[in-house]
DNA sequence: CTTCTACAACAAGGATCTTCATAAATGTAC
DNA sequence: GTACATTTATGAAGATCCTTGTTGTAGAAG
């Protein structure tokens, strides 16, 4: 469940990051109009909340550049009160929602769950590799369709790296996601490799056929046995 | 029992919604002419609190447009004293009740619990997940049609979380809802896991097919088993 | 005044997560 | 290859958080 934030102003960024955070999404922002073009180009999202007056562009272009280039990510429109023609304009454009400012973050979340679900198969948020189900609707996987029970921090190590297959992820960016803005300049991951042990252990004696490897001087990466 | 309280006068808007919030309704505000359609466009309410002044349109309209949507929503409409013909008009546009400010908010809610219970399906506000069924009518839960008493607290926190299945809550969020504003900044929940511990055993013993798991470091969780 | 009820406070035990100490693995320089 | 430094892994201790049973207390009911 990766969303993309994209939202010029900083408190509202980072506001709606840490309560999509707090349900357990993952979250990655851009401030401009350059930047989440870039994001959207080198990434895959499972959601995007979309500002429309940005810096450098408007919202309206990346949408339009979104739906141009065939993707599928499902878009909800965040704008300025008062702007019903944005509205009609932005849903005419293809996105999948609209919302106007101020909204309760509540609402937000809501939305983007419900969005999730009606438009991805049949309301099935879980996300597979190899022989791995994870399901953030309920927070559970299982492994051969057998279940197997995570801990808290460990689910959502798994849930980070399960959403970047084989992507090389480094310390300092799964700490952020993991635990959160409070580790800041750390210089000692134990907790990280604490957890490691623990989540690695249970794959591979559930049978998993994945596993997160180690890659030296950098960090991890989840790859298929 | 969610309701939409339409209102532009901030601090009237606050007090309506702790009142209402303590007579256990789920409230909605919005605080000018767009933002109550919008809102109302995207979700169901109850109730509309409706007050006739506000910036950007008229509340009547906003009741025009309700009634010509074929909404069935109801609506109670609120305005200055000694607007008479307001009354006239808003009851002649479709509004089911009128309270004339300043009113006791004890007034207003009788009125909001008379009028769904006049208009709702035969009088039933109650909350369903899975087998469980809350009734905030009488304040009574019951598991699969059998009666289930719970206590204050208990009922209240049940309520809290039945109002939000599935949604992340953490702790400071659910003493302040439960609890109230005396709920500082508490740094011991012991009260919470007391009553968590009560609330937790009535629902397994009567059967109930829900269940309130705790986030480690968190808060907690309602969700079905 | 006594008893009962609802709730919070206390205390002990368990679960979960981090820190620490130490070992193993990996990389670099020679 | 060997020696050394750096990075990662592992087991165990420590800290924090949550659960649960018991006790204490204030207010309502009798």
């Amino acid at each position: 469940m990766k969303i993309l934030v994209v939202e010029d102003e900083k408190s509202l960024r980072e506001i709606i990051r840490t309560s999509l955070e707090k349900e357990r999404f993952i979250v990655e922002t851009a401030s401009d109009y350059n930047s989440a073009l870039i994001k959207l180009e080198d990434y895959d999202y499972d959601c995007i909340v979309l500002d429309i007056m940005l810096p450098g562009g408007s919202g309206f272009d990346i949408l339009s550049e979104i739906k141009k280039q065939g993707k599928k990510e499902n878009v909800i429109i965040v704008s300025a009160k008062d702007a019903w023609e944005d509205k009609v304009k932005g849903l005419d454009l293809g996105a999948d929602d609209y919302l106007a400012k101020p909204f309760h973050l509540a609402e937000l979340t809501a939305r983007i769950r419900s969005i999730i679900r009606r438009n991805n198969n049949n309301g099935d948020m879980s996300i597979t590799f190899n022989n791995v189900k994870l399901n953030p609707d309920n927070f559970t996987v299982s492994v051969n369709g057998q279940s197997l029970p995570l801990l808290r921090k460990e689910y959502d190590i798994l849930y980070y790296f399960i959403s970047r297959p084989e992507r090389l992820v480094n310390k300092s960016t799964l700490a952020e996601a993991v635990w959160g803005d409070h580790i800041d300049g750390v210089d000692n991951f134990d907790f990280i490799y604490a957890q490691m042990k623990n989540l690695r252990k249970k794959l591979k004696e559930s049978g998993a056929g994945i596993e997160i490897k180690s890659v030296y001087g950098f960090g991890y990466k989840l790859v298929e046995l």
